[in-house]
DNA sequence: CTACATTGTGATCGGTGTATACATTGAGGT
DNA sequence: ACCTCAATGTATACACCGATCACAATGTAG
């Protein structure tokens, strides 16, 4: 009948693909392994072979988001000048454009409900891009454009402020034309607070 | 049988009562409303009379989170003095407060997926209690010690770095007892953010 | 060519949200 | 006091979901 052979030839970037699709258009409510296979022309019970649970995959979906967080935020630094300003400029725009083109998959990120051992996972990606602004912040000092002190303590603040923007945007709280005049404000908002002095 | 009357007497409050338990105890994705209605001791259908869907139980579940958000802020308020620094301080305290007690609940609140007319009501709701941030940075324009400029492009940093430190401390990302000391740093920095000059 | 691990199938189980028709109750109007 | 009638709870049913199992088809290594 079906001219698909009975193996599928990669299920799980199939399935991991059709996710996330459906995430970014329906959201994670309406995300349903059953519903997945149908679409695919697969099994119910096949997607069971490559993620073990729901979780799985919501697990694996995250991850795959985190990589290409980290991608963006680096690739946000190419070609920008070297001041601090600039640089937490550009990494700030690549975070909060990440955040408003991945809505459903930041909540998916930052979601509270993950296994220990995919926290484990998601906890090294999650340094590996975090790492970055470390880095950042790192050079501003040594440029002598950011204030003194323990690294983590002066960019905790500039990361939840990150954080808690992208949020924000994300769930609607501020209009969304407003995003974009809002993040000048944070930016300018978070160079005085790290400033020298 | 049963020695409980026919009618319950106030089923849609102890519905939320006991929705807001587990949401605390095991999360949103273990809140069912069968389990509910279970619980409670009445029919499966039950709860609908008075939330025609498990997501208007939800939204209810969110306003009365705002309400009670908004009431902890502004008793943060009482008995602080008058310097901006100090209530500033005592408002952060309080909101970091309520969203680390309240992890689920904080994720409800600012979660995507209200209904339109949901969001009109919370979106009134968010506002009694964002309204009281707007009126504590006002103050302290007028009282020289934070600089002048339009509020809501002076507030909206402020909020962003306080909802974002929340979230982080809610989804695990910085250890509970890292939040109490990174809170220090974050309120030193937002104040640097608005400071006059 | 033959064992064997991998991958997909089919059926089944308990659970869930929602809708509908029906039963019970209490409150307001006469 | 009675009688309507809206409000509230019940019983049942439906479609869907995630998870698990035995089994079938397929590729692959020896």
């Amino acid at each position: 009948m079906t001219n698909r052979p009975y193996h599928h030839g990669d299920l799980p970037a199939a399935l991991l693909a059709r996710a996330e699709k459906t995430l970014r258009e329906r959201g994670v409510s309406a995300l349903s392994l059953r519903e997945l296979a149908r679409e695919i022309g697969v099994s119910p019970a096949a997607p069971s072979r490559h993620f073990k649970s729901k979780q799985a995959l919501l697990d694996a979906l995250a991850l795959t988001g985190l990589e290409r967080l980290a991608e963006a935020i680096a690739a946000s630094q190419e070609g920008v000048g070297e001041a601090f300003a600039d640089r937490l400029d550009a990494a700030a725009r690549a975070y909060v454009g990440f955040a408003v083109a991945n809505a459903a998959l930041l909540d998916l990120m930052f979601s509270v409900k993950h296994s220990p051992q995919a926290s484990e996972a998601l906890g090294a990606t999650a340094h590996q891009w975090s790492d970055q602004l470390l880095e950042l912040i790192g050079d501003g000092q040594r440029r002598g454009e950011v204030r003194v002190g323990p690294l983590e303590r002066i960019a905790l603040p500039v990361f939840a402020a990150l954080h808690g923007y992208a949020a924000l945007a994300v769930s609607g709280v501020l209009p969304p034309e407003a995003a974009e005049h809002g993040l000048d404000d944070l930016i300018a908002s978070v160079l005085r607070g790290c400033a020298p002095q």
